[in-house]
DNA sequence: CAGAATCCGCCCGGATACTG
DNA sequence: CAGTATCCGGGCGGATTCTG
């Protein structure tokens, strides 16, 4: 006996693009992660995150501007930019740590059963 | 005065792409979610999920099943497919579930912070 | 210093049509 | 029934070069 499902459950449902957010980003967890213990500037930013080119790396900054979890302050002489965590970027940062801590306790789970699975399909076109 | 960064956390750091398995994937949080109750059979995913094109629903279910979050018997006579949480599924599952917890407490946030910052480059576009 | 401009390749989501 | 085959457009990550 099946239980069944909502019948409009997913009518008007979100999808992961918009449900998890910033969580398709690439970067943007490690930037959190960056501004974690305070606000950091743009060139203190590209330290850590040397393999981001600035395009990508600025792209990710105003995704997260613009969603409320972190501010952009700029100030002149000297000439600097200011990022720093709001509240709610504190929030998502926690629930993302939540995240990593997941993968890091299942992450030999999931490589044994991704593993088992391409040789079972390796096979299957090999022969 | 900054605290710093671990000089060598990012050195060989894991990218959203890898960390939070399955969070890039459109669809896999409603494939989860329909798995919840028990096992359901390629047709019945279809009727939730009428959005999606047998393609892109195909495609989803392979990567979970080769991330070992689902499987996949078959059995003929009747002809049938039954796709089933693993245990590790059900924990992503409800590791999904917090998520979009937090995204339904912190949506309205989010959304007032992304109008007013459209609204502010509105006007800069504009001038 | 903090990006912007340009260009590119890839993959993903999607639409449509077809099949063992 | 449970997919596969083909084609397409868009967006993202990335590399390189240039600038107020």
């Amino acid at each position: 006996m099946r239980e069944p499902l909502p019948p409009d459950m997913f009518e008007e449902l979100c999808p992961s693009g918009l449900v998890p957010i910033r969580f398709g980003d690439k970067w943007a967890g490690l930037v959190l992660a960056c501004l974690r213990t305070g606000p950091r500037r743009y060139s203190e930013l590209r330290v850590p995150l040397a393999r981001v080119t600035p395009r990508v790396l600025t792209r990710s900054l105003r995704a997260l501007e613009r969603d409320g979890m972190i501010t952009r302050t700029v100030e002149q002489s000297p000439p600097r930019v200011e990022y720093r965590l709001t509240p709610l970027g504190h929030s998502l940062m926690e629930l993302y740590a939540t995240v990593c801590d997941w993968t890091a306790r299942h992450w030999d789970e999931l490589l044994d059963a991704r593993e088992a699975y391409d040789a079972e399909h390796a096979e299957a076109t090999a022969r």
